[in-house]
DNA sequence: GCGAGGGATGAATACGTATACACTTCCAGA
DNA sequence: TCTGGAAGTGTATACGTATTCATCCCTCGC
């Protein structure tokens, strides 16, 4: 037949009532173990599955899973999808991806209203945007990964980007830089915002002036680093240490530097942030603030499975920390050199 | 009201029975104008959204598309995957995500018959998978994209990387290379294949013998790249050129020669193939054979919707080409430098 | 003035599953 | 012997929407 088989076909065929299937589907134990073998076995005769959208329509649960995420081209984001991905189907879940740079506002909304997925996972959220709100408005279980939103009451799990920032503040400073720059973005989430004031701290902290003419601030594209590499190293008296609060705009940093001549680490350090797979190449060999990727998405999908379970428990937000992978952007070397 | 409200709900407040909300909602014709409007007026106060399981359950139709990938953190596959959210969002669809890194054979199997998509995208098509052929015996669209099976009746898209790799050859043929190095994967699908075939072919028409000891067989990570280009390039006779099939490796053999101070590209030719992003940085500046993501998706798209629309219409099978970009991993030199 | 026909709407049903409820059988306990 | 209840199964219904069919009213043409 063209059409797929329904459970009530089948029910036919073995001689039982459509209930029965369904019983024999969900492991209801209320069910003769001699029915339940000749039900299975026409079932794997037929080739059998249970239609998903009648289930969910039933059940109410779709076990798909809504990932809301941006510039999944971006190192560090491909990392944080592909994890997340991972996550999920050992779990057992389907994973509907939205990306936010591509939809539009209004398809976002209604999305969020359609109730087919069992809850949201946002990746990107920013202090400008509207979508953790209606995403919570919505009903429908949140978890924010990786970015989160201050006071917000919604489960939450974020690396301490302010931490990270200031524990590489303070290891240029204490290998003796006194002239850093800081290429850094418009804060528009959190990661930002904490990257670049957890660093500031740190230099403020140790009595280093961060000159105004150091900061820099651009886009996300590897190419805006390169650019502000070459701003900054160009300079008759250039900074001995870049700090940039990502991955890709360090990457860009160390091409900038390269295109004009500058080595690193003997003329210049560099330090990101994420610690993607790729600052460890040969090309990069770059000194990066860890993001704890497998634990941030291992512990977010749990407590939103903990929320989808119990709507009602309290929100909790978890932070992890973010050591420093030093590699050889930033080899150490005599104090004298760095200042020279 | 904590329950979302329905069509019926709403008719109820409107004052019309929920055939007629239905009717408005699917813009049938067959509604007074006044009735049309007041309906909506309510619709929107009650910022009302479709359940859209309900309406799938009736139509037959999710607006969802299965794309099955791998390895998402590879500059590659990241491009192609941001790519095809581009284009289905573009077009209203929703795109569920598997990887078939991470999911078992079993639970994809069983995906294939939920009837939870209206068509699937499959972007790693191998001989070794039965993927397609389940695939295909779900009754569900299916096309293949970036990878294809030869004569499988299925609509597909992929780019000549016969004839890509055939060029990239006779490229090094042309600026003088006669010792040349391969860095190539063992055949799973048609890329890797006609990469590598492309490429003998171009040598063997030129009469350029490709010696065995040149050609090394890896894996896909970066790493493989750079040990296979440590191996080449520390003989006592390098080759003068390396192609590989795709632009990871390449960046991996960059690497690799950066690591054993072999100079590119002076001391030896590094050609990838994808033409990501990435081979446009400063670091690798890497002469890499296109792929015209953006077409294949585009076209492929297209493709699957019109199967979708008429699914006994005759397969298509569509071949783009894969032009050279060329930079400074081959800088063109004279013949007599690179015979030397 | 009357029937035909079209426009607009409501009632009823179906999609495929899960589940509450009713029913039968059979056995234990009085 | 009778009864209560458990085990197993079937019947009926609901999930929320789209759609067929029937109904009603109004207009138009004769």
């Amino acid at each position: 037949m063209t059409r797929p088989p329904t459970s009530r076909d089948l029910a036919r065929l073995a001689g039982v009532s459509q209930a029965t299937v369904s019983r024999v589907l969900t492991n209801n134990p209320k069910v003769n173990p001699e029915t339940r073998a000749r039900v299975l076995q026409v079932l794997k005769d037929a080739n059998y599955t249970p239609n998903a959208l009648a289930r969910a329509m039933k059940t109410g649960r779709t076990d798909t899973i809504g990932v809301f995420m941006t510039r999944v081209t971006s190192p560090f984001h491909a990392e944080l999808l592909d994890e997340i991905g991972r996550v999920l189907s050992s779990m057992g879940l389907h994973m509907i991806l939205w990306n936010i740079e591509h939809d539009p506002e209004e398809t976002v909304a209604a999305v969020l209203q359609q109730r087919l997925v069992d809850g949201f996972v946002l990746t990107s959220a920013t202090y400008d945007s509207k979508l953790h709100t209606m995403a919570l408005a919505s009903g429908t279980p949140t978890v924010l990964l990786h970015r989160g939103i201050d006071g917000l009451d919604c489960d939450q799990v974020v690396g301490d980007n302010w931490q990270g920032a200031y524990d590489a503040g303070r290891y240029l400073v204490d290998a003796g830089h006194t002239d850093i720059g800081l290429v850094t973005l418009r804060a528009t989430g959190n990661t930002s915002r904490d990257r670049d004031a957890g660093f500031r701290a740190a230099l403020a902290d140790a009595g280093v002036k961060l000159k105004p003419s150091n900061v820099i601030t651009v886009g996300v594209p590897h190419a805006d680093g390169h650019a502000a590499a070459e701003k900054l190293l160009s300079r008759k008296k250039p900074p001995t240490a870049i700090y940039t609060i990502t991955d890709l705009l360090a990457f860009g940093i160390l091409d900038g530097a390269r295109a004009i001549g500058a080595h690193v680490p003997d003329d210049v350090w560099v330090i990101g942030f994420d610690n993607t797979d790729m600052a460890a190449w040969e090309s990069f060999d770059l000194t990066s603030v860890e993001q704890p990727v497998h634990a941030i998405v291992e512990t977010g999908i749990d407590l939103l499975r903990d929320r989808i379970a119990d709507p009602d428990r309290p929100t909790q937000i978890v932070t992890l920390p973010c050591p420093l992978a030093i590699r050889g952007s930033t080899a150490n070397r005599p104090l004298s050199a760095a200042k020279d």
